[in-house]
DNA sequence: AGGAGATGGTTGGCGACGCAACGATTCTCC
DNA sequence: GGAGAATCGTTGCGTCGCCAACCATCTCCT
């Protein structure tokens, strides 16, 4: 890939045009999400996400550092909304039984609730304002573009598989949407 | 454009990974390339972009909720990172002729030189980590894409056009790289 | 064993941003 | 022309996140 780009040589007379769309539909998409969630279910795009990634994991349940991981969040930053989360009664903080310097925060009955409570806000939004927006052929392409942003950014001495964003070709939130 | 997405009835069933390597895409990039800034340049990759709208504006003067505006900030967050800035001596306030309840933003000197200094980090960060990655027939595709997302959440009732996010076909930065 | 270093998570301090409330000014319309 | 409404920007306060420092535990090497 990276095919034949030719103004690789000197950054002038780079369009900008694709990159500030990037950014302003990040910009606007995440804020509008975030809006909706909070609006209707008091919750942040964050711990929704956070929610997810624990109703998603085996046993509901996740180590801190893995949550940075998949949050792309600092540690202290995880600590901190697990503490909300636990605050409200979300979530459990646990200590690991094969690790004693290591924590675990899993997924109360509460939180799984208030999960599948707030998913069908979260899908619409994604919905309607991602989807519905991309042509139906383009979505691919996007993918494999983001993709690949992605990965080049993954420092070339790091292990960066250590995501989701790879798999998950199929339908997620199985734990949410479940038989309630 | 939304041609035939059967899925549009229900969210079940929908492919989460466009969607996910989106976020995750930004994320990471929008990480980087302001680490990388701050680092050589000790400015922000807010306070670059500020930089630069003010330098591309005419005069090189912006009122307060244009900026706003631009940088998708609300109007106390353009307040204190104009604070920030008058402090380091890179923008002036001043105050507005025909409205004298507006304030202007005015790079300064110091500010435009600086903007420069930094222009080759960032532009190099967007080539290298951003058009590098994406294949080349695919650019115009995300271009497409990312536009059709942000437009679709300007809200129906507000004028949206108020940004650049549309033209800006051709090279940027004219004020930024021109002869020293 | 046992000590050096790596690793996992928490805490203090700080920066950046949003919202709501507030003057100050301008617009609108009778 | 003047009162009320809309607009512009700033300020107080709360939230969220990061970094650096820290303590506890685990690992490995001798």
């Amino acid at each position: 890939m990276t095919t034949e780009r030719a103004p690789s040589a000197s950054t002038d007379e780079m369009d900008l045009g694709p990159w500030r769309s990037f950014l302003h539909a990040h910009a606007r998409l995440a804020r509008r999400m975030d809006e909706d969630l909070r609006a209707a279910h008091a919750l942040s795009l964050q711990e929704y996400e956070t929610l997810l990634h624990l109703a998603e994991a085996p046993g509901r349940r996740l180590r801190m550092g893995r949550l940075a991981d998949f949050l792309l969040l600092s540690k202290s930053g995880v600590t901190r909304l697990i503490d909300r989360l636990v605050d409200d009664g979300l979530v459990e903080r646990t200590s690991c039984a094969s690790d004693a310097r290591g924590a675990e925060a899993s997924l109360t009955g509460s939180g799984l609730a208030r999960l599948r409570a707030a998913a069908p806000t979260h899908l619409a939004g994604i919905r309607d304002h991602f989807y519905a927006a991309i042509d139906g052929d383009d979505v691919q392409v996007v993918e494999r573009a983001m993709h690949a942003v992605a990965a080049g950014l993954c420092e070339p001495g790091g292990i960066c598989d250590n995501h989701e964003a790879a798999e998950h070709t199929g339908p997620a939130h199985d734990q949410v949407r479940a038989r309630a």
